[in-house]
DNA sequence: TCACTTTCTGACTGACAGTCATTTTTAAGT
DNA sequence: ACTTAAAAATGACTGTCAGTCAGAAAGTGA
């Protein structure tokens, strides 16, 4: 009898209407703000009946997290479905768009990706199963980073004289860095400097696309416009 | 008489001899790890005097976080007071180097700035007058990244087609992003991944300038190889 | 209906941030 | 030296909350 796998799948579902609570309650307050008397409450069960499902609360939080890297992940993955479309270079550009598309989107999740950097407890990261998960899309949102420079250069619209693997590190860093400033910011979080300056996200995000554009991006690459749509004459 | 500047002395070589103990307990074990009458028991006090000089547990780590963020501030300065020794590009090149460097040398300040950033109670920040000195730092790193380019756009090793601020953005987010990409890694911290691709930082973070230099630097910039040790043939 | 397992409960515990009435120390006047 | 008022320091106490656990309830299968 299917009684097993029935069991199962109630247990996931349980598992889902706790984290919904949680997203709920923590994303309306904060992390710290929120109890889990609260989140029990939100999701209709008792408190014990929580911790039969989480370890604890950042454990908790650690599923919102993954859950979050889950939507990037499979929106990376859309992009390269159509790999074969695009040329290298632009795969590059595509992928620093839907950075900034996600944290557009989806902020909260974002906050839980920075949180999740902050945890310095090693050994706590690595018994979770979610932080598991999320190491897992970070390795691969990194290797498609990595295609997408291989393709470049084997299209000639990107540099071949860097070690791709390499680059991608520094791509994917540099992106995050901007994307992470976007987020700050968006949030009314200091950097009110920015505002000040009267910078749009928009012009900021593709000053660094052209950037990057235009530091991996090929002469050849460079004369035809293909890195960026304000592309930067070279003189 | 002298009476009231004397205890004022005294009332900060309180303050900091309490930051002295903060430090000690919350760099072994983490913040979360660490206990106010920790703190106090190492600061030779009792926990109420703790209070006295700090409103909570979360302004005494961002009294912490002032001090790194004095550190930084004091060595970017130091680059720019001779800063007529150097070209636009090899200044951003050495603000690079310098918050690499900086990681290197206060993994525990950094863990700290990234807490900072995790935090998103905008109105306990605005309260607190060591984030105030944080955030007049951070504005202040970004001036001199908005000066070197300009410096740069002068003397014609950076090109002129950008807007100062807004490239000097892009470039300090980057390269927060790759710094702490970085630290992440020292740490032991996840990322593993990077450990198996066998780039070392050094490489890293070359990669990063060269991608930066070439991207900013005007054609004779780049010929002439100001952009980095490591210069990028163009083809 | 019974016996057994799984799931759930919520009162309880321990830990810790933050408070405050009281004590101790310091400074200045007489 | 004695008094007094202000400033600094104390630590026992309180409230909150994460996490536990003995027992109740629900589900399962014979």
């Amino acid at each position: 009898m299917g009684t097993e796998e029935r069991k199962k799948r109630e247990k996931e579902q349980r598992r889902n209407q706790i984290i919904d609570a949680a997203e709920k309650i923590i994303f309306s307050k904060g992390l710290e703000q929120s109890t889990m008397d609260e989140i029990a409450e939100e999701a209709e069960l008792s408190k014990g009946t929580l911790y039969l499902y989480f370890k604890n609360k950042n454990e908790l939080y650690l599923a919102i997290t993954k859950r979050g890297s889950t939507i990037l992940n499979n929106q990376l993955a859309k992009i390269f479905a159509t790999s074969h479309q695009h040329t290298g270079i632009e795969l590059i550009r595509m992928i620093g768009q839907l950075y900034l598309d996600f944290v557009r989107e989806h902020p909260n999740y974002f906050n839980a990706f920075i949180y999740y950097e902050s945890l310095n407890n090693v050994e706590e990261l690595e018994e979770s199963e979610f932080a598991q998960t999320c190491e897992k899309h970070r390795e691969e949102a990194l290797n498609y980073m990595i295609r997408a420079l291989q393709i470049g250069m084997q299209d000639g619209t990107i540099q071949d004289n860097y070690d791709p693997k390499e680059l991608a590190l520094v791509i994917w860093a540099s992106t995050k860095g901007i994307t992470t400033v976007t987020h700050m910011r968006s949030l009314g979080h200091h950097l009110e400097m920015i505002d000040e300056m009267e910078i749009s996200v928009e012009s900021l995000f593709e000053s660094f696309l052209n950037l990057v554009g235009t530091g991996v991006a090929t002469e050849e690459a460079r004369e035809k416009g293909l890195t960026g749509s304000h592309n930067i004459e070279t003189n």
